[in-house]
DNA sequence: TCAAATAGTCTCATATTGATACTATTGTGC
DNA sequence: GCACAATAGTATCAATATGAGACTATTTGA
């Protein structure tokens, strides 16, 4: 029996500031709030937390993926990665195979174990965003899942690292003088 | 001098996988890189992390907020929150003032340091969400915020928790089955 | 008046983290 | 074809972050 307590019932009524935050804030907060709903059940149903998931489904996509494309793609450190990558084949979800063109290198495969995890991961998921959304319509949650898409290309690119560093440091110094 | 490098410059290139994932992992991504795209300045500008100014801006925009009310309006964890506000103190941002009412509890209040870390902070902020929407026009950030302000209310409704535990319930029973 | 609830703190064991050093292999300039 | 840089990936380790829970002090309520 899943324990339906503590964690869930801790954070409750937060949203009573949400709306002063900012919108850094209101992302950072939404994405821990989503996660944190869901987190429990994934790891009762499928034994792997919501990370390790998205690991699985990064290798379930592209068979043959290594260990430094996870680490990019999932924009994860790499000794973090490294471990992720380790308890997934030690519970027998993926499979390491050695690459042939590069002996540096392995191929990760899922496993019909990890298969079954992923299917039902992706239920889970399923439900969990028609939970979420259920009082959006389909053209909102289209409009704004396309927003996150722009903002996240936006934020990966070399122009905004370079806005970044450019227009935040001279804020910051403008800020000195306070 | 701000070391500009490691961290930011680690984290490159995930957004060609983030298209793939759904709207909880996009959330999560965001508020994850939006974050880390000004924490490191934070830290160097005004000396707090993200998370410890928006306890500043809590306590800046309520002046006598305590302990229990941080915890809650913050979804920060008792512990945690009572860390987070002992290092403020500790700093000289905030000053604790017993409530004449109620002897177990205490007002919090902003001092000189800390409006001067706040207005810092707030300027830094304030560029940076310019920066962050420079592509969208105000339109769409008007809409961008009021989604998330909407799916906030609802993930820390009851409704929504009472719909948690029993459709992702059940969603698990079904995929058991798999 | 006594039990329960609330505000807030503190301790402690555990989990997470990232830096770093390391092996093995491949690619490259000369 | 040889040195040297770069890349894939692992392992270690010390530092930090974390949450559970026990604890004190006070208030509320029956």
């Amino acid at each position: 029996m899943p324990k339906r307590d503590g964690k869930a019932a801790m954070y409750r009524n937060w949203s009573k500031a949400f709306r002063q935050g900012n919108a850094v804030y209101k992302l950072n907060m939404l994405g821990t709030a989503a996660v944190r709903a869901l987190d429990d059940r994934f790891v009762a149903l499928v034994g792997l937390d919501v990370r390790t998931v998205r690991v699985l489904r990064l290798i379930g996509d592209n068979p043959g993926i290594g260990f430094a494309e996870i680490a990019t793609y999932g924009a994860l450190e790499r000794s973090l990665a490294s471990r992720l990558i380790q308890s997934l084949v030690r519970g027998g979800h993926v499979e390491r195979r050695n690459d042939p063109q590069d002996a540096r290198r392995f191929g990760l495969y899922i496993t019909e174990t990890g298969g079954t995890a992923r299917a039902r991961a992706d239920l889970l998921s399923e439900v969990g965003l028609e939970l979420l959304f259920q009082n959006f319509d389909p053209a909102e949650v289209v409009a704004f899942t396309g927003m996150m898409d722009r903002l996240a290309d936006w934020i990966d690119s070399d122009e905004f690292e370079r806005g970044a560093a450019i227009r935040l440091d001279e804020a910051a110094r403008r800020a000195e003088t306070l």
